[in-house]
DNA sequence: CTAATTTCAGAGGAACTGATATCG
DNA sequence: CCGATATCAGTTGCTCTGAAATTA
């Protein structure tokens, strides 16, 4: 968030150096473009959630929480399904909770596991903030509806190959 | 870095239930996709890294200094060229230069501009580092040489959209 | 004077480790 | 006893804001 667009793709030029120096650049110029359009997104995306008091991860697990059947999940089925540490999940939905989001109740039967359920204020919150992160296409830009979906299940292939799922 | 994998694909699953309750799935699919796949490449590029005192951030800025033509850059342009905050590159010339991979140098002409010099431990260590990401493809599986120039190409495209370049 | 470059102090959000209490 | 769940304390790394000092 500091300088004008530079005159070239610093990525393209990072791998013509790297293909004289080193080897081939296939991966490493995905891989540095994919660090970079995240960033892109992470910034678009919490500038957009920033006036509603959300971060995109705090976001994702209102989204989460909003589309379970029942409106509430276990604090380990938010880790699994969102990825996160479970200390990063307790820190999650520690907020959210101070902001009467969502509210921490008893598992009926295993008395170890807390449910973490989504307010209505919750539900009204995730509505407005889904609004103005499509608004802004969640900060990706510049695709066809066909190359996003191409984007995607390029992805899936890695997700799956790194042992994410499946 | 906490579970084992899910049985299906958990962005799958978030899409389908989108496109039921708010509407088109297909950019939310992709920039959670890339959300997802850039933990996996950080998180495995930093574990090969680690044991040499590098995170990803500062073995670009090493890889950066070292193709540059004099071995040196001035702060202000490795911020330009790795899209890194001032007090970042600040932080991170601060953490390479305690280290001894470089050093702070006057500007010959320009007295405020402080150039980064590499130093000769600075590029062995960019050697070994490289040696150490390269050998497990910087965290990137599971696609054909083809279909990861494709994936660069489509990133590209939201890289110029959104006035990252061009 | 304005503008550019870098640094510093401080804050926030995220991720991790290790330890602990509770419970199945 | 073992393993799972959640929490807590503390650390690290990165990013940002706002302010300052220096110089073009």
């Amino acid at each position: 968030m500091t300088t004008r667009p530079l005159p070239f793709d610093p990525i393209a030029r990072a791998a013509e150096l790297w293909e004289q120096r080193v080897g081939p650049s296939t991966t490493m110029a995905a891989v540095t473009s994919i660090m970079r359009v995240q960033q892109i997104i992470q910034s678009a995306v919490d500038t957009a959630l920033r006036p509603h008091g959300l971060t995109f991860a705090r976001y994702e697990a209102l989204v989460l929480l909003c589309f379970s059947r029942r409106g509430s999940l276990p604090m380990r089925v938010m880790g699994e399904r969102l990825q996160l540490h479970p200390t990063s999940v307790t820190n999650i939905v520690d907020r959210l909770e101070a902001d009467g989001l969502v509210r921490r109740l008893p598992h009926p039967t295993d008395r170890r596991t807390t449910l973490v359920e989504i307010t209505d204020a919750g539900r009204k919150l995730r509505a407005i903030a889904t609004e103005a992160v499509t608004s802004i296409d969640f900060g990706l830009r510049g695709l066809t509806e066909r190359q996003t979906r191409r984007l995607t299940e390029l992805l899936a292939r890695v997700r799956r190959a790194t042992g994410d799922f499946g």
